[in-house]
DNA sequence: ATATTTGTTATATTCATAGTATAACAGATT
DNA sequence: AATCTGTTATACTATGAATATAACAAATAT
């Protein structure tokens, strides 16, 4: 998988890793057990500094996404905790949707909208 | 409404409260040429500067949520542009659906969540 | 008319975070 | 022994968040 910087966007470098890994894995680009780049590799790769790379590591293995392997470094390694998952889903939704009612947006059209990204995401 | 701060978030205030107002619209608590406390009541209200509640209400009129009354000072006005909601509220949820996806969360799962939310909005 | 309130703008300061740079360390691999 | 992994420490610069004081134009109220 290609990782990008928009070096332009108004995103910390670090988030647009953390988000771009994450897709990744949800695309099925990234798979249980991959090892991903290392910090310096990346960091070198895209032109960034390694502390950048190792910070946005540092975040995907807190919230359960990758782990450390001594042997093959970060690999994918997602942690389903779905409670918790379900309850943080929840309130980032809450702020995402109440701009929706604002706008005029019906249940049903955001309901297209997700049917339409889970659409995208499994192929 | 009330609107509060909280002070130990690592969310800026201005987001804070751009997000409170937008959720006070949403639920009807705020309805359409209701007018806002002025920058200086408000901010003398929950204890922080008059420059930071001055950078919310800029951008809620930026994004379409409120409008300057010379009279009244600043009301509620929801500019809907559909089109470009539905656009910016797509890309909102690419992200916080990709983190649904890597958790295992189901698309019905997350149909769900949208229920109980817009059901929450509307009582 | 005068005083007050509205949002807005300007300038300056403090503080926290983002990003970079160089360096060193412990484990594991080659 | 040399090289790779992530990690930690320290230091620096730049940017944005929040505060503080001050002033301005437009509208309102007394």
């Amino acid at each position: 998988m290609i990782v990008t910087i928009d070096f332009n966007s108004d995103e910390a470098f670090y988030i647009q890793l953390c988000n771009q890994i994450i897709f990744g894995i949800a695309i099925a680009e990234f798979r249980e057990g991959d090892n991903l780049p290392s910090v310096r590799e990346l960091a070198e790769d895209i032109g960034i500094n390694m502390h950048t790379v190792n910070k946005a590591y540092t975040i995907l293995k807190q919230e359960g996404y990758v782990k450390l392997d001594r042997r093959k470094g970060t690999v994918i390694a997602v942690n389903a905790d779905k409670y918790k998952a379900i309850g943080e889903l929840t309130n980032e939704m809450k702020v995402v949707l109440a701009k929706a009612v604002c706008k005029n947006i019906s249940c049903e059209e955001v309901h297209e909208i997700v049917d339409k990204i889970f659409c995208d995401f499994s192929k």
